[in-house]
DNA sequence: ATTTTTAACTTGTATATACAAGTTGTAGCT
DNA sequence: AGCTACAACTTGTATATACAAGTTAAAAAT
């Protein structure tokens, strides 16, 4: 049994101290060196701590000032093609998805945000409808489509637990392998308002996107709904 | 003038390779100890350089392994989000750039919404104010800051012929090399309402960027308001 | 009192070394 | 031919040291 790397406990002691509210914002952090001595270890160890801090987004670093804790001004990196699963890690916070309904099967609903080919209309496809929570409060709503295509068992996965890109990888080797999306402005209405416990009217970021994967003919579809009231979207390019 | 840090030149030269197509999706890369003398630095210079390439997406890294070319989703999305020609760029229909105010000096405005040192704060900032037309109908609001760094001439320029990006690449030098953005969705108020001809209300998507360059602490700054009632933002990554 | 300089402090970059833990190929055994 | 052990290789973690560059407070100069 392994024990915790010496930057790990480092990186979630103060992690700690700051989402407990004791480090608050703006505070500046104990210096590189202070922190050697306070955890008795070397200067990379702390430094290695630090940065993961940094790519975490619970501090930024000044030179010759210090490392400062940065808002926990919430953003989700979800216009990279990732999954919120897979982005969702990276936040602090508690999150959680609720599978709302599906997966079933049934049929591609009436003028199809993207054009579907007959073979695949015929086929019908899998739906699952998926709200997803911080801290126990509606942040998307997702729907989404797959083409009914032969995968066996899918239907009595229960993905609230499992990612579905994860599961679609490990379990059926199709590996998503592009991503084309639209994003728009719109106001919640009588169906997503009270699934994101919203007044009518709310803004919400809407984003319609199709996957590609390893496999022909074989893409999802997602219709997002987020409310963007506390968490951003966010993407970072270099 | 300083040069370029090592770790810096080693991830730049590998994420050419990757980028020109000379490392392919899948490929392993030469080990740290094979990297550590082909570039003549030891091994914690290496490895700063891989775990940046790690963090940007280029690659990852496999224990006992190896450092393994990730497929390339980002690098083909970091063509896209440059400037409002390239958002736009998909649409046949005419588009235009009208200059509401600026090119000016003054200082920027408080609570903004990234971190600033103060020198760069003391310098004061150039700004812009913009507004961005598809078939003469208002799309973008567009608010650009960027430091007051003795660029010659700025304020003289009528940016409503010229790029931004291109200026400052081809007039000052100056190269946009990296992108940090944060998305929401609002509601138009009583200044971008009428701006872009809409309702107090209406829903709008919201952008903040943070552009980095090929300078040191010249980074440039945009707050972004569109109405995607007609125009979606698309991107796409493969 | 104000401004400038300097020293002490901070983070950033880099070399050098060592051991831990995962991967892979080869040799030896069955 | 298949399995196991081991060596060589790989990345992961950590200590130790040194110099560069940015920040800030105190001291010195005006």
């Amino acid at each position: 049994m392994k024990s915790t790397p010496r930057y790990k406990a480092v990186h979630q002691y103060i992690k700690k101290l700051i989402i407990s509210g004791e480090l608050v914002e703006g505070a500046l952090l104990p210096s590189e060196n202070e922190l050697c001595e306070r955890f008795q270890v070397t200067r990379p160890t702390v430094r290695q701590a630090l940065t993961s801090l940094v790519q975490d987004g619970y501090i930024y670093k000044h030179h010759g000032k210090g490392s400062i804790v940065a808002s926990q001004h919430k953003t989700l990196g979800l216009l990279s093609f990732k999954g919120f699963s897979e982005v969702l890690k990276e936040t602090p916070e508690a999150v959680d998805t609720k599978v709302l309904e599906g997966p079933k099967v049934q049929d591609w609903p009436e003028d199809f945000f993207y054009p579907l080919s007959s073979k695949v209309l015929k086929q019908g496809c899998l739906f699952i409808k998926r709200l997803r929570l911080v801290n126990a409060s509606p942040v998307m709503l997702e729907y989404t489509w797959l083409p009914n295509k032969n995968l066996t068992g899918f239907t009595e996965i229960t993905f609230d637990r499992h990612s579905l890109f994860g599961t679609l990888g490990s379990k059926y080797h199709i590996e998503v392998s592009s991503v084309d999306q639209h994003i728009r402005a719109i106001v919640a209405n009588g169906k997503t308002a009270p699934a994101l416990d919203l007044e009518v009217g709310a803004p919400l970021l809407h984003i319609y996107r199709k996957y590609g994967t390893n496999q022909k003919d074989f893409n999802l579809y997602s219709s997002l709904f987020c409310n963007t009231d506390k968490y951003a979207l966010s993407s970072e390019f270099k």
